[in-house]
DNA sequence: TGGGGATTT
């Protein structure tokens, strides 16, 4: 049984094709798309030669998977787990339908036994049996269980791939995976050929891979009519996904939980005065009560983040319950306080948990829950272009699913801080990440997997198009999509690094400002989860160990400096003193293990696109021993005389690049590599950047404020220019959260695609011998440059001209080798002779009409002393006579002639400028 | 003036 396309082929009258045609529905289904192909061109063009060689390879690619069939194990269930009792039902299932839904709750065996009742099914045959989770460390450690159960050594019949450990063999059939790799599986074989059936599990979650992998089978269960697919899920919300697979069955397998009685205690209910709902004390008033009944029973908290467990941790610590251990329990904890609560000791526990206990983490002999009913959530908002990480309610899904926490060894109890009310009023489930994320990421793989029109896509729930277009928007500004929102070379660079696209797009810089040494490390230090740890008891010890690595200009500087330091740990010490080392700065192990391997991971991937690390081999020794120099002070470099030759050879709107990174040991060359650095770190988050004002807040782009977190290591001196590589709203306070001090021009060449730059009081000037005018540069609406000096000739040639006519020809306010300027201005010194003489106003002709005596006269792209000369000097006798006044054309015509004609207000003196029309009229020149 | 939790060619 192999997929069967619907094809229009000639079905071929020739007995032998049909044959052939038949037996590939045999083959495993890995070659079957290839096998076809080849068969299509000689339905079309017969072939000898090609056809007995399609034939060998078919009946290999049968025999393989013959023999595939042939070394299943024996099957048995587990037979105390609640799914075995459904086996039947689900084989049957399984095999009538392409989709089926199973739900089931923690404890039915769904993981562990669905992959046998696929093989019992007949799957694993054409291809593996693809099982998806969303943790690696369930990944592995379902693997290990079910090779177990199946007497095959894990990485043979069973085996399991996640980030940086693949041990899948030929011979697997059955292979458990993160779901974020069979994700990224769809880019090098778009029809998943290694699997002839996939379970996507605990799809309930709706992480961003899952959502995205559901849309993806729904279109790959129509092309390969073949494939099995198979969802589980807890047993809240089954229909959507059945019916996102145009009805697909569903089978309902009970838990093995034990029941959980529910308790509501709103604070109201307690009459104590100023107790806040969920806080310490109302916690600490629950566990009284949980204490009172049952002064043994472990209890599990549930908190909203590190700092509530923090201040529940120091109340209910002084209170001293009897032989009572209060531990916290959050993602960033040290293995060695995680492990603590992993392995229970005599003592009643009271574990403070965030949400990774709803999930990630099972803690194990509880036999209470409280439920603050809140968590922290991250949302980005695609209004104010932040992400958000914000208290909220949690959903009616979830708060089951805590409650759930308590039911594993024991009937438990669940105490939640609210009333039902409250509860009937939440959400029945959580907002999938698609819809709280930003959606750069996913719209660029789905550009590199040509999925077509986004909002085609079958997502279970379709993301707001203005989110949508704010994806597309951001990837425009890292240059991954043109103007017809198709992926450009640096698009499809960024599709194939396995990190976030912004990250990706760091990367791609650094190559090109030769840095890539520097970002590489950088970059994979901003896409692990953040291996400081800070420990309740010790903040101040870690923060000074940390400390050690800070450098005030940049905390990306920082991590380089921790990485040296590690990598140097590393090369010295064995693995159990690099433990230690890692706990003495306060780090965790694990997450610096995950940081050099994603680092390795990357490296690889970029020598694959033929990246070179460095210039030469010289300059990398150089480079490692540079010490970073911070970027020059702002002085000068854009504003006054000596910025302007810089500015002035920048007319074509693409500001100034820097020479080729000189990586010397130098001081120079240690600023150059600093540039480079915080250049490329620009070029991934463009408009993360912002400006001090008085008050030392920052203002951003698009009107943004935030400031500099006080964890960063340039808080005690926040520069007037920051880039922050993640700037947080964390409950209303927008937080800056890694920072770096940059030059504005850097932003301003990074961002050069995306500013706005306005041209004003455009005017002559003598010493520069040619028109000027000062431009603003901003970047959505904070302004890089207020006022700088730019030539003026390239902008408007026209007024340029218009301008070099009137204040330098007509006033004599230019140094020039041309003779004629300086006859001029002796002619009409002595027209004003005249006129003093008469002692009449009037006599001398408007500017205007000075201005007009030029007008045709000289080339229309003259507006400088210089090209005034080169033209002057080259011009044919009758041309330069023509520039010369006489006194009929400085003087009005007789001295008789009305001097209304002329008003006052408009004479100018010309021996002394003033302000002039051109100043007053700004020139709006957007580019 | 203090950061829910996962994941990747």
């Amino acid at each position: 049984m192999n997929d069967t396309h619907p094809t229009a082929d000639n079905a071929t009258a020739d007995p032998g094709l049909r044959e052939l045609r038949r037996q590939l529905d045999t083959v495993s289904s890995r070659d079957f798309g290839r096998l076809l192909g080849r068969w299509r061109g000689l339905s079309r063009r017969a072939d000898e030669g090609k056809l007995a060689a399609l034939r060998a390879d078919i009946e290999r690619s049968v025999a393989r998977r013959r023999a595939r069939a042939a070394a299943k194990p024996p099957i048995r269930l587990d037979e105390s787990l609640p799914i075995s009792a459904r086996g039947e039902d689900i084989v049957r299932l399984i095999r009538e339908h392409q989709v089926v839904v199973i739900a089931g709750e923690t404890g039915s065996g769904k993981t562990t036994q669905l992959p046998k009742l696929c093989l019992a099914a007949g799957r694993g045959e054409a291809g593996m049996i693809g099982c998806t989770q969303p943790r690696r460390l369930a990944a592995r450690s379902v693997a290990r269980r079910v090779a177990e159960e199946l007497g095959t050594p894990l990485g043979d019949l069973v085996g399991f791939q996640v980030r940086f450990n693949d041990q899948v063999s030929e011979r697997s059939l059955v292979k458990f995976m993160t779901d974020g790799i069979l994700l990224a599986e769809t880019q090098g074989d778009p029809w998943l050929s290694a699997y002839d059936t996939l379970i996507i599990d605990e799809a309930h979650e709706r992480s961003l891979n899952i959502d995205f992998l559901l849309g993806y089978l729904k279109r790959l269960a129509l092309k390969r009519p073949g494939l099995k697919i198979i969802v589980t899920s807890a047993t809240i919300d089954t229909a959507r996904f059945a019916e996102h697979f145009g009805g697909a069955p569903v089978v309902e397998v009970e838990g093995r939980a034990y029941p959980v009685e529910l308790r509501w205690r709103p604070v109201d209910a307690r009459p104590r005065d100023g107790m806040q709902q969920g806080s310490a004390e109302h916690i600490a008033a629950v566990l009284d009560e949980i204490s009172h009944d049952d002064p043994r029973g472990d209890v599990l908290v549930f908190l909203p983040g590190e700092r509530e467990i923090r201040d529940a941790h120091q109340l209910l610590s002084r209170r001293q319950y009897r032989e009572t251990e209060i531990m916290p329990l959050y993602a960033r904890l040290s293995a060695g306080d995680q492990d603590r609560v992993f392995k229970p000791g005599v003592k009643r526990r009271v574990v403070l948990a965030t949400n990774v206990a709803e999930t990630s983490l099972t803690v194990p002999r509880i036999r209470y829950v409280i439920d603050t009913g809140t968590a922290r959530v991250k949302r980005y908002s695609q209004r104010s272009q932040l992400e958000r990480l914000h208290v909220e309610p949690i959903s009616q899904a979830a708060a089951d699913q805590r409650k759930g926490r308590c039911g594993r060894v024991g009937p438990g109890v669940c105490y939640r801080l609210y009333d039902e009310a409250d509860f009937s009023g939440r959400a029945a489930f959580t907002d999938p990440e698609l819809l709280r994320s930003s959606l750069a990421n996913v719209i660029l793989r789905m550009l590199a997997l040509k999925l077509g029109e986004v909002d085609e896509f079958p997502f279970l729930e379709a993301p707001d198009p203005r989110v949508v277009a704010d994806g597309f928007r951001r990837l425009t500004e890292i240059s991954a999509i043109d103007d017809a929102r198709k992926l450009t070379p640096i698009g499809h660079t960024l599709a194939r690094l396995p990190i976030d696209v912004q990250l990706a797009r760091m990367l791609v810089e650094g190559e090109k400002l030769q840095a890539m040494r520097e970002l590489l490390t950088i970059v994979s230090f901003l896409s692990i989860q953040d291996p400081r740890e800070r420990p309740g008891d010790a903040r101040q010890q870690a923060d000074a160990a940390h400390a050690a690595f800070a450098d005030p200009k940049s905390d990306f500087v920082g991590v380089l400096n921790l990485w040296r330091a590690y990598h140097d740990a590393h090369e010295e010490l064995t693995q159990s003193k690099l433990r230690d080392w890692c706990s003495r700065h306060f780090l965790s192990f694990m997450r610096m293990r995950e940081w050099r391997e994603l680092h390795r991971q990357l490296l690889l991937v970029v020598q694959e696109l033929g990246w070179k690390l460095d210039v030469s081999s010289a300059a990398q020794n150089e480079a490692q021993n540079a010490r970073f120099a911070p970027p020059p002070a702002s002085r000068g470099r854009l504003g006054g005389g000596e910025a302007f030759c810089d500015v002035a050879q920048n007319q074509k709107r693409t500001p100034p690049q820097p020479s080729p990174a000189s990586r010397g040991g130098s001081e120079s060359g240690a600023g150059q590599l600093y540039e480079s650095v915080h250049r490329a770190l620009l070029a991934g988050l463009p408009t993360q950047v912002g400006r001090k004002d008085e008050k030392g807040a920052y203002l951003g782009t698009r009107e943004r404020k935030f400031q500099m977190f006080p964890g960063s290591a340039l808080a005690k001196a926040p520069p007037n220019w920051v880039f922050s590589a993640q700037i947080l709203d964390v409950g209303g306070r927008v937080w800056g959260m890694m920072n770096a001090r940059v030059e504005p021009l850097w932003i301003e060449q990074q961002a050069a695609h995306l500013l706005r730059t306005s041209c004003r009081d455009a005017h002559w000037s003598k010493k520069r011998g040619c028109v000027v005018a000062y431009e603003q540069v901003s970047l959505f609406g904070l302004v890089l440059v207020e006022k700088r000096p730019v030539t003026f000739q390239q902008q408007d040639p026209a007024l340029a001209h218009a301008i070099f006519l009137r204040e330098a020809l007509v006033r004599g306010d230019i140094e020039s080798r041309a003779d004629f300027v300086r006859a001029n201005q002796r002619v009409l010194e002595e027209a004003l002779g005249i006129e003093a003489k008469q002692r009449r106003e009037g006599l001398i002709r408007h500017e205007d009409d000075l201005v007009s005596f030029f007008e045709g006269k000289l080339p229309g792209e003259i507006a400088s002393s210089r090209a005034l000369d080169a033209w002057y000097r080259k011009a044919r006798p009758a041309e330069q006579a023509a520039l010369r006044w006489s006194l009929d054309d400085v003087l009005v015509g007789g001295a008789a002639l009305d001097a209304k004609a002329f008003p006052a207000a408009l004479d100018m003196d010309v021996r002394v400028p003033r302000a002039q029309d051109a100043q007053e009229r700004p020139l709006d020149m957007d580019v």
